[in-house]
DNA sequence: TGCATCTGCCTACGATTCGTAGGCAAACTG
DNA sequence: CAGTTTGCCTACGAATCGTAGGCAGATGCA
């Protein structure tokens, strides 16, 4: 029998693919096994179970989007920045959607720590210091951005701004000037605006 | 043999309770036939088919937000309807996390339409009433909100703000607060701000 | 080069799930 | 009280997950 020269990382890979192309619902040991040509069988000695597969797609997910988001951002400061950051999850989300569910997916914690997710926030706290945002309210900044990008990013995919107007360009670019103003010009809880 | 009543209606209900309990992924011919105390073949004549069984449920869900939403802007306006919009949205994906996973399933087209998923726009039109925005911007607002509320439940949920300080409530109120100065001040893009 | 071992993919299988076909009995209908 | 309808059943085929064990190609060593 011609071996497949079958690799965990492979599989990954090819696990991701199949995610963007059939949706991550799509990714399991069955579907995958036929697209690289090989029995069923044959995966397990390269992954545990069908939530090792679904759990390595989501980390490679976590990790793509990190070095994406860091590029995007490194030697840009202020709005720039923040348009560069919202603009990388967007871009990834648009391409690779199968991958970015991936990322949505509930991981123990101990993989979550150990994951590229706690650099996501370091790249949105990265950000803010751009802005004049300290303490407490820098935690309810990136916490408000990771709101709007994840919500704007998962609603558009879900075909929630479809073929009406205004495009959903002009939307997101009117979100981040928002997000921009808001940043600058972040409210005081202690003095109500008139 | 004794006949145990099922209706679709109350199996969706039920389909809904195993939601909640054991999440939308959970939702299944099989499982709720045990639920039921049900052979699964039986579910058959009342559900076309697993797919049938979920929609069945999502569109449930959309319907109960809808009322629990409009219940809960009625007589309301500017920062008290927005108050009373998004928690009305957080505490029903709080109470219900399978629901309002459920929520989110993908719709074909002709499905969404006629589901009460028209109805979400309109309240949150209802609610930007009560701030000076028209035509476009309005949109916009719409979808920021939409963004704003959907990120922000869903990373709750996921545990994204976990058990880490300041708590959850606290960034809640922040957001609400920041969403309304955002509304009221909301930017002309024709005019940069220095 | 020849031989032994190891590694990788295979076939075979049991358990579980989805969904269909057809049967039997309980509950309405006149 | 008979006839019909309705509701849940058993039985089954197809597909999936995951395990066990086998065979052959690749590799290491004399």
């Amino acid at each position: 029998m011609a071996r497949a020269g079958l690799t965990t990382q492979r599989l990954t890979l090819e696990a991701a693919d199949l995610a963007d192309e059939a949706g991550f619902a799509a990714v399991t040991p069955a579907a995958l096994a036929r697209r690289v040509g090989v029995r069923p069988a044959s995966l397990y000695s390269h992954l545990r179970d069908a939530d090792d597969l679904r759990t390595r797609v989501a980390l490679l997910a976590l990790e793509e989007m990190a070095d994406r988001v860091g590029a995007a951002v490194a030697g840009r400061a202020g709005k720039d920045a923040l348009v560069a950051f919202g603009g990388a999850y967007r871009d990834y989300a648009r391409e690779h959607p199968g991958r970015y569910d991936a990322a949505r997916l509930r991981l123990d914690p101990a993989t979550a720590a150990a994951s590229a997710g706690p650099r996501h926030a370091e790249l949105a706290r990265a950000v803010l210091r751009g802005y004049d945002l300290t303490g407490e309210d820098q935690t309810h900044a990136v916490r408000l951005l990771g709101s709007v990008f994840h919500g704007y990013t998962s609603l558009e995919a879900a075909g929630g701004f479809g073929h009406s107007s205004p495009d959903s360009d002009t939307t997101w670019r009117r979100t981040l000037d928002a997000l921009d103003v808001l940043l600058r010009r972040w409210p005081d809880p202690t003095q109500e605006t008139p």
